[in-house]
DNA sequence: ACCTTTACTTACCAAAAGTAACTAAATCTC
DNA sequence: GAGATTTAGTTACTTTTGGTAAGTAAAGGT
């Protein structure tokens, strides 16, 4: 057993996992990603971004996100409704870290692309 | 839009979440960073560690992690069996952007569950 | 002869996510 | 002035994903 070592064990012992497990659903990183190259967008300016996800998953996404403090929601009293989402400085401090793990997707897709056909 | 944009629109297209989403599971993340502390685990090790994981989840996981080349996978031939899983080098190269998550899930851990009872 | 052990698989059930339709109210079109 | 359009959601229903519990094979221990 290394030092440093962390307990994954126990879930709500668990630091990691309680706030990771937020990040492992379906949404949630690549949300963080595109507010944070795009800045500001309004719901379905994310939706469209994203192209694949559903009205209801992008709405559940986004009330998570808030609810951590990670994005900040704007709302202007008009109808029909104009609701900005952005980034707030926490979430801003996660970007890079998920940039990093993109990079990472990006330098070894070609190899896990192969490794994949290989073993079907 | 900023430079070095990504395009996120489509999943066929996009080189993230081609890849991204294989981690996007509930298991698999958590299995390289075990591994990534043990080294080298038998297959109720790993379950024995992550402590809520199904039997079924942890062998799809490791096969799926095993077949994008992150995880190698070594049967003793042996009554009753023993496998030993450990990160290939493919694998141990994704750890450190893994292991800057839990660094950043850890110094934010607090605020975080703050944000959660306030909005919760 | 029977129980134990390990790394799974399988059949069945629960939870998460996808789909499509619906809502409210101001503005635009005819 | 009746009806379509627009936005940010919500709701009811279906599909997909994950969890549970039991089963399997074959060697060794009691």
């Amino acid at each position: 057993m290394k030092e440093n070592q962390i307990n994954f064990s126990e879930v709500d012992n668990c630091p990691v996992r309680n706030i990771l497990d937020r990040f492992g659903d379906k949404w949630s990183t690549l949300v963080i990603l595109i507010l944070g190259s795009y800045d500001t967008l309004r719901f379905n300016e994310l939706q469209k971004m994203i192209g694949t996800v559903s009205q209801k998953m992008l709405a559940v996404t986004l009330k998570k996100l808030e609810t951590d403090g990670l994005v900040s929601r704007k709302v202007y009293p008009q109808v029909p409704p104009k609701v900005e989402y952005s980034l707030t400085a926490l979430g801003l401090s996660l970007l890079p870290k998920l940039e990093s793990l993109v990079q990472w997707a990006n330098e070894n897709r070609t190899i896990i692309t192969e490794n994949r056909s290989l073993k079907g």
